[in-house]
DNA sequence: ACCTGAACACCGTTCAAGT
DNA sequence: ACCTGAACACCGTTCAAGT
């Protein structure tokens, strides 16, 4: 809608800086270096600006950080708003999936989803958002759950998606963020896929160490949804 | 054992640190002041040294909180040696609960286990020492799994253990640290249970707002304990 | 109105110096 | 051998000053 390319002079190209800018400028430098390495300074190179400009527009890091997390399930509310679901089973899956895919696009964002404090200690990681949590439960009344059957519902599929989707983030985090080149050494040595580990004095380990590298994650995931599901059905069934 | 009471002078009171000491002190102050307040110069002050003096024992603040975390696990294999069980649905059962006593006792160093990079990609969180998931993946094969069984076991186990031990440490984590009283105002008033967040605009959770914020935790990682053991039940049995 | 420069308090870490 | 003091580079953040 609003002018995307500048209709004024040609060095206009800077338009300042707003708030959503600086949030989307943030979740894209933590995908690209991990949240640790997303300084206030740091983001201010990376948008050609110096660090005491974004305080016009967040209010300090931890408030920058607490947008990043927003930032990623308004995305989710929005991709999940356009869907409608004739079961409840089926709105519990694409619900699911959904939260996954933002956790398989931003793995090194997902860590803060899953471990900073929520606003309400009724709110539940990965699920912390008011907004997300109010159309989650209305979706499953609307389908004829029961207030107490809806609330057990949403606490078990936190645990759920936080188990599985912070381990998928864990790992791929750890990946991409050693490809983040430590130039130290001439890089001689070091790319044996264990980093160097002894596993002499483990042998169960060591002989299963293949079957333990193999990534079954979305298998996993698909298969524990469905089991969860099962569980519900029983449990509302009662 | 070794001397309790220094039977040396009496102000030798400070024998040194070591190495089991500054990391000893530093799971202590997490549990009290949670990790980010964990500053070498603050940890240095609160053993009576200047933080250069922690050096000579860690090689540096990371090495510090992977010693914290293996601090974690190595007591929780110590308290397992002793354990004996007839079946492995009952060594699973003490083996998660030992865990979830872990996470309980140090909801503030928990996320530190969850969020870690594990050391090889294929260790995953909450059971990421070497010597924890060897022995974990012989008792199994001992109680006559197959490797890949034992395998699948250990995955599914982290993801359930990570889900629910987590989000239990995240809102006790958010319930102690809240009590580092901010000294801002008089803190005159803001003593409502909710932290004077606006539900207006989130009709349903309004009303279910008591019910979201019943802890069921325990009683929830029983049942989906014995879910999980249900479910490797039956895929071992294929 | 929006961004900058300089400054402050506080980090992790190094290294020469003390005892 | 073990700890300290001083120093360096780098944080988050404040505030007066620029445009």
């Amino acid at each position: 809608m609003d002018r995307t390319f500048d209709a004024a002079g040609p060095d206009k190209a800077r338009p300042g800086l707003s708030r959503e800018l600086v949030v989307k400028s943030a979740v894209s430098f933590i995908d690209a270096h991990g949240a640790q390495k997303l300084t206030m300074r740091a983001l201010g190179a990376s948008l050609d600006v110096e660090a005491m400009a974004l305080y016009r527009h967040v209010s300090g890091r931890e408030d920058l950080l607490e947008s990043v997390v927003a930032e990623l399930l308004r995305g989710l509310e929005d991709d999940l708003d356009k869907q409608l679901s004739e079961t409840w089973q089926g709105y519990l899956q694409t619900f699911a999936h959904h939260v996954r895919q933002i956790a398989v696009e931003h793995p090194l964002v997902f860590p803060l989803v899953a471990t900073r404090h929520p606003a309400a200690p009724w709110l539940r990681p990965p699920l912390r958002s008011l907004s997300l949590v109010e159309g989650f439960l209305r979706a499953l009344i609307d389908h004829g759950f029961s207030d107490s059957a809806a609330v057990h519902t949403y606490r078990i599929i936190s645990s759920f998606l936080l188990g599985h989707l912070l381990l998928e983030s864990v790992v791929r985090g750890a990946e991409v963020s050693s490809v983040e080149i430590p130039l130290d050494e001439g890089n001689a040595i070091v790319p044996e896929g264990d980093s160097g580990l002894d596993l002499s004095r483990f042998p169960v380990v060591m002989r299963l160490k293949g079957a333990l590298s193999e990534d079954h994650s979305r298998r996993e995931f698909e298969i524990g949804l469905e089991a969860l599901i099962d569980r519900i059905e029983f449990f509302i069934s009662q």
